[in-house]
DNA sequence: ATGAAAGCGCTAACAG
DNA sequence: CTGTTAGCGCTTTCAT
């Protein structure tokens, strides 16, 4: 492997002005960049990027810590992160750690070790006062979900506003009796999505009833989706829409409902949310809230990258849009 | 960030002794490793990795050349080969290349750049020269797709086997009028079981018919399964079983066939593979070959790291075992 | 069992 | 415009 020094001889002349056709200075003679240039062809030479590293005292590698990269919602949030890195040249170290804490810690410590600049963290359980710390130090940013008591900068949607609207609909409907399939996860997206469930009904002099908030499992399931859907649908006064955090529960819900010989959306109204899977697939095509989980990775990175260059007056909070498509699993009161 | 140098004054110590700690080398008096770590626990001290690195020229990281981490075939693979990374100290860097070849190349020269060890290639779409010169140099394995003619590591199913075995099966079934849904990418998967459907078909002196053989777009899209399931499906002579080269293919002709009111499996029987993308969400569950996604991940990283350690006697060309899946989407010709 | 010192390949200040 | 040189933080001989 040839370095800047086997160049320097080839081109005759020294290191210094190899490092500056590198970094492309302009203070450089035409001829000699030239010169350089084909020295660096002939020998094919690349710099070494752990003596550059550790010359300037960055990586130019951002870490992502994930708990789960199999999940179609991370993975797609990864690839705009993947994207956007690779625009402003920076390489994706990707720790998966299924939601195993000793792993996200092993990922952060990545950053002390000088192994990445900064990190992108797509849910996680640290509790908070770990995270924070870090975060004095190091660049880090929170994706999709986040501390919600912690200064650190953070990109989602307005989960709150998400359910309000998907409310605000199913009630326009006509529903009254609504059920929800939330989730004993503790991340802020399930809390605030219950949240905006439960003021809207409060909101509209509809009574809220224990009865109708099912909680499935914390890794949104389909079968939790469909066994939550079952007891729902056999109470003696049953839903006549249901509210999901996801689209797999979504998708468990109706089935479970067809199973009941329950029609979707005649006798049943389904809401689901994420937009990533398989939502129309099968009819009825699923409505949902679509989060922009691409556009949640891209912007985290350019924030990360804000960070990383010390820019004032960044946003910390940034909301980005989520949508509300109606397709056909949703439809007016018909009893 | 405090350094080995700080340590050393810390402890009273030389650097070479800190180091020593660090490497857990045993020429160190127990007393003196206490009072160091003592020192790296005060200072809160790690190891910079970029200096390490330059030292000791290697990186610890290994590359993964991934074509679409958005798929669920290859995010498991990845999972695996993250878990088996993990393991042994490894952090794992993934290019996304959206089966772009500058990416790749991009992706590649981390090589050089000696930014990673080695690298994992999923399914890529660089000319074998390219690769082969790079297999010359650096330790680079092939997963689940590679280049037929080259001697570079590789882990994969035997794809030919798979596809007889679905057929062995279909023909036993009874069967006469078998199609396949294939694509006109260029991988080795689709080439061998293209190839292990006809040759069946011929061991068991049934014709081939070209109308039978149906080309699906090359990212297998569900769309794309189903048009080519309307196809074959509205023919004169029309199929009594498709043969799919993926699930999702096998949804989408389980989809036509449902809107052309042909039952699955009593008129048609469907076969998928890979086993990833919700086989058994809808009835009919579909009987499948189940890839060992995860494991052939994980060989990928055991081979990888063989090769890194220059092992030798390395089996270069490993076949993990697939699993036929009968479930609901097969059945004895009826007719 | 420990320390001194060389050097991995690069960048950047300084000098010319 | 170009060269000389001092490190970045670590590992690893070679002494002692």
């Amino acid at each position: 492997m040839a370095t800047i020094t086997d160049v320097a001889k080839e081109a005759n002349v020294s290191v210094a002005t190899v490092s500056r056709v590198l970094n492309k200075k302009n203070s450089v003679k035409p001829e000699t960049v030239e010169r350089v240039q084909k020295a660096i062809e002939k020998l094919s030479f690349e710099p070494n990027m752990s003596a550059r590293n550790l010359r300037r005292n960055e990586t130019r590698v951002i870490l992502i810590i994930a708990p789960n990269i199999t999940n179609p919602y991370y993975s797609h949030i990864l690839a705009g992160i993947g994207d956007a890195a690779n625009e402003s040249k920076y390489s994706a170290l990707i720790y998966n750690t299924s939601g195993d804490i000793a792993r996200e810690k092993a990922g952060l410590e990545m950053l002390k070790k000088k192994r990445a600049d900064g990190a992108i963290l797509l849910a996680n359980g640290m509790n908070s006062t770990w995270i924070q710390e870090y975060s004095k130090e190091y660049p880090i940013v929170q994706c999709s979900e986040y501390a919600l008591k912690l200064d650190i900068p953070r990109i989602s949607i307005d989960n709150y506003k998400a359910a309000t609207d998907v409310m605000n609909y199913v009630i326009g409907l006509g529903h009254k009796r609504i059920a929800t399939i939330s989730s004993s996860n503790n991340y802020v997206s399930t809390a605030l999505r219950l949240q905006g469930y439960l003021d809207s009904l409060k909101c509209h002099d509809l009574e809220i009833h224990k009865e109708y908030i099912s909680m499935a499992s914390v890794d949104y399931s389909f079968k939790s989706g469909k066994s939550c859907a079952y007891e729902l649908l056999q109470q003696k006064y049953r839903p006549t829409a249901i509210f999901c955090i996801s689209d797999i529960l979504a998708l468990g819900a109706i089935t479970a409902a067809s199973e009941l010989g329950i029609r979707v959306p005649e006798d049943l109204t389904v809401i689901g949310f994420d937009d990533v899977d398989n939502t129309t697939m099968f009819h009825p095509y699923i409505t949902t809230i679509a989060q922009p989980c691409y556009e949640l990775g891209k912007e985290s990175f350019r924030i990360l990258n804000a960070c990383m260059n010390d820019e004032k007056g960044i946003n910390k909070k940034i909301v980005l849009p989520h949508k509300f498509i109606i397709r056909e699993s949703s439809a007016p009161i018909s009893i």
